[in-house]
DNA sequence: TCTGGGGTCCTAGGACCC
DNA sequence: TCTGGGGTCCTAGGACCC
């Protein structure tokens, strides 16, 4: 029997903006947009804040407090949107380094009371408590210190669900938001888990909570009580046999501590749509430069790609991706560079571009490329090419 | 008032090989 | 003239997550 806890941070972002600016506190506020929106300092010495009414762009809500969401207005949600709902709500721009910072301190904070931390993005993680629970009193009070440990660290609260597996403590932590700690056993599921929407498992997204309610079911509980065979007919094997599964509470995956990136990439959205053909050079010039961010994430992470691809949405939202495998590893913005150009003319180039992104895949640590790689690779390295590596 | 940026995993068809 | 079975790699799209 295994002990899982899921740490959520309460609304991170908007949490670490209002560490800066108190005097923001029980105000409606989200986090969201370009740097351009910075709060300026006034002459009195009080900050003067861009609201959402004067918000002119294509910025989406990465982070709402709890009293803007109040007013209907939450992550993903357009900021044009958001200022029709509440328009008096502050807008604070992003500023991922320092939620990256806060991240690192609060993940550290944890690991300090439970070692075995899985990533799950910079304000989540999963933690395996089934070894320390024990010498540390149990999992609700080992809880309680991992909440203690990351407030004083931080400065900022977080939600954990306790349970014998991932999926179950993914949906324990937020049973008891903001600041909760719920732990729940398997006897538990029938009144707390199955009174709950399908659409709240991890993995049942807008298209599948759909089919489902078209199908009349709506709760996990509905789906906990479909005949899995019936389930595997309505959704392929793999997805249906999961369903069922999932709706009972049944998930073996491990805590994973260390995972090796698959894929990096670089994507970023015009403030207004670019035609391929008219606007050639404004797109070419943001073609290079994400090219080269990419060639310097690969550099500074240590990787080396074996293929690139480019993706396209057009001014209809449809999304297009083209992609090709080179004949060795590189992570030379020149070499990334031509190889997208190719990727792109594959693509449609009728219509107007509103996002475009390049993509390495293929990926191979820069320290682990075979002693027999090709020269090409090798060189790409600057290494000899007669000295043998591990 | 149109909807960011960075990822993962799964499926499916075609090429190519034995 | 008609027609195997398996395996891997590559490409493209789509669902989903934070």
């Amino acid at each position: 029997m295994r002990w899982i806890a899921h740490l959520d941070m309460d609304a991170f972002y908007a949490s670490v903006e209002l560490l800066r600016y108190p005097e923001l506190r029980g105000r409606p506020a989200v986090v969201g947009g370009a740097q351009r929106n910075a709060p300026e300092l006034q002459a009195d010495g009080t900050r003067r804040f861009m609201t959402l009414r004067d918000y002119k762009g294509r910025g989406v809500i990465t982070t709402a407090t709890y009293e803007a969401r109040a007013l209907g207005v939450h992550s993903g949600m357009g900021l044009m949107k958001a200022a029709a709902l509440a328009s008096d709500a502050v807008l604070l721009p992003a500023d991922f380094q320092e939620y990256r910072r806060f991240s690192r301190l609060f993940k550290a904070a944890v690991a300090e009371l439970a070692p075995l931390v899985e990533d799950r993005g910079i304000d989540e993680i999963f933690i395996d408590l089934t070894q320390a629970a024990e010498a540390q009193g149990g999992v609700r009070a080992l809880g309680e210190r991992i909440k203690s440990r990351v407030r004083e660290a931080t400065g900022l609260t977080c939600s954990i669900g306790i349970t014998p597996n991932k999926l179950l403590s993914k949906l324990a932590s937020e049973l008891a938001k903001p600041d909760g700690l719920t732990v729940l056993t398997l006897e538990d599921i029938p009144a707390q888990i199955w009174p709950l929407p399908a659409r709240r498992i991890n993995g049942i997204g807008p298209k599948a909570s759909a089919r489902l309610e078209a199908l009349g079911i709506r709760t996990i509980g509905e789906l906990a009580a479909a005949d899995p065979q019936w389930l595997m007919e309505q959704f392929g094997a793999h997805y249906g046999a999961w369903l069922h599964d999932a709706a009972h509470g049944r998930d073996e995956r491990p805590v994973v501590t260390h995972r090796e990136p698959k894929s990096l990439s670089r994507e970023t959205t015009f403030e207004r749509d670019l035609h391929p053909r008219e606007d050639r050079e404004a797109l070419g010039a943001v073609f290079t430069r994400l090219c080269e961010q990419l060639a310097a994430d690969l550099e500074r992470n240590g990787y080396l790609a074996k293929s690139i691809g480019v993706k396209l949405r057009y001014d209809d939202f449809r999304i297009v991706t083209r992609a090709l495998t080179l004949p060795a590893h590189t992570r030379d913005a020149q070499e990334i560079r031509r190889c997208a150009g190719r990727c792109l003319k594959k693509g449609p180039l009728e219509r107007r571009l509103r996002l475009l992104g390049v993509r390495a895949g293929n990926l191979c640590r820069a320290d682990a490329l075979p002693a027999g790689a090709p020269a090409a690779e090798r060189a790409q390295l600057d290494l000899p090419l007669c000295e043998g590596s591990k």
